[in-house]
DNA sequence: AATGAATGAGACTTCATTCAT
DNA sequence: TATGAATGAAGTCTCATTCAT
């Protein structure tokens, strides 16, 4: 499964063949098949595992104000991300192409709703003029940097979150 | 092309078959061969065309203020992504699977460096203090709210673009 | 026709494509199918040209031994082969595969029956004790130094011949 | 690969397809692929073990004449090629286009080297004046009594071969 | 007489999947 | 539990041939 990823990760998941996991996995082809019905069931599991991630990042230590928590969840983001990059390298080269993703396309919506209901939440109450709006565009910052640090080498994360840290402080104390 | 760009967008470039595409343009699978001589390089060709419009967004009118140049960038931007989205689509898909956009990979280098390099440059001139990660943020900002108008259906994307100018005039103000 | 010829002799009848004689020949492709019907049509008449040659080497000057006609059929064969070098290379890489030549193997089992008989009836003139079997001896030398003179650059045809009518010479006076 | 022999032998290479190779041989399509990599490693393999009896040919027997190695080695050869004769039709028809036999071309090469070096040398202790071209000459008789052995039915080859020993003796002899 | 765009059958090859062992 | 030989559908691509112009 690891080696699947990895491979998912690199090179795609079509172009990525089933004998290929195999021989990197250093076992069988009808030992795989023995875990793992068919490739889409392979692939359906290793996402199912990657997004349990995302669970943690919503939780909430206690006694933070509204804009401790963003910067918590923006952080723990981040942090797990680097901890399992082939697989948000994987997520985000399934996302545009909407079959595969199908399977758990009802539990990406959930999510994605969850996290905008949270960070809405807290930009309302931590002073947001227009939390809905200004929760959409910090989805997307995060998704963005997110991004870019999958892909470029050398992409200087920390800087970036700290930045987006100072302006979204600025932002809400306006 | 366009039925090729149409397919490859929906369903990825591995997912779409060339049959499929010629079926689909109401054309022999041997003629979409005089045209194109594999499938490579119908994407290459595909992919050539449709970043011919990022240089568009380089453009720099006259008499323009500093902010008022990323103002126009970023609006030029989305104004031409809105005109092509199933462009966007399949580089957005592309992205993550280095060896198929190898091709193309340098091009795409140069030009992410023209755009940070004519960020970094205009914010600065625009009083940021710190241009070059912010021109990092602000690019991973862009390419987020892309991506996110691309998938979802109903995205608020002009006032998504409208906050962020507001909280960009006011961070520069500061 | 010519164009076709060399094509065929270089690379094979199979591995010669109709666009690669047009675009060689300097002519459309729906050209080329006004001239011949077909591929195979075009082979058939570039066989049949080509053979016309042999009836040259079965000609019979007036007042020549026997052993002198049979020195002069076999100068003559080599010197016409030399002349067309391309039409008899792929005269032998087509002699192996039955179905592409059935078109003419008739004429070929008439011509090689023929030239077993020149070749019987002269050396039983000349004193051959065997005649039979020395004219199919004899005709598969020719046809094996022809072979090897196509094939092998730098082939020493001439001491090759001149050695050969020695050898033979010697056979029939003995 | 037998069964490919066949077929290669018989319709030659081009016009054999993988599929009916595979039917024939009562496998399926993809299990040829198991064992070859492509259509070409096929022929090459097949190629390569077909060759290997060349080298018996060379064998030198203790205690044999010049005269008696150079019988012996006709012989032989002959006697290989009854056994094999597939194996020598499909040779000989790849052996003008020079493309797809390019692949063992240094091995065909060297071994065309080491026969007539063989060839020449015994000639020269067995009394020929001109040993090189003899052996040159000899060389294209073998081949062209084998080209027709395996062309035309019903070939008196051990007449032949009597025929040419004698020749050849008387020849040595003089 | 001349063109070359258009067609579609068929070639080679890959690959997910099955199953006897 | 573990193997990998075996299958055949499906993919990309080539090519002889046709036909409107």
């Amino acid at each position: 499964m690891d080696t699947a990823l990895e491979l998912f990760a690199e090179q795609g998941f079509d172009r990525t063949s089933i004998r290929q996991i195999a021989a990197k996995a250093g076992i069988s082809l009808g030992l795989l098949y023995n875990y793992y019905p068919s490739k889409e069931d392979l692939l359906k599991e290793i996402l199912v595992r990657g997004r349990q991630d995302i669970l943690q990042s919503f939780e909430k230590p206690e006694g933070l104000s509204p804009y401790q928590y963003l910067e918590h969840h923006i952080r723990t983001t981040f942090r797990l991300m680097e901890q399992n990059k082939n697989f948000w390298r994987l997520y985000h080269s399934l996302r545009m192409q909407s079959e595969v993703l199908k399977a758990l396309e009802r539990e990406v919506q959930a999510e994605n709703h969850l996290v905008l209901q949270l960070l809405s939440q807290n930009l309302a109450e931590a002073g947001s003029a227009n939390p809905t709006i200004d929760a959409v565009l910090m989805f997307a910052t995060i998704d963005g940097v997110a991004q870019h640090y999958l892909i470029l080498p050398e992409y200087p994360l920390q800087e970036v979150i700290e930045s987006y840290l100072i302006q979204l402080k600025n932002h809400l104390a306006t």
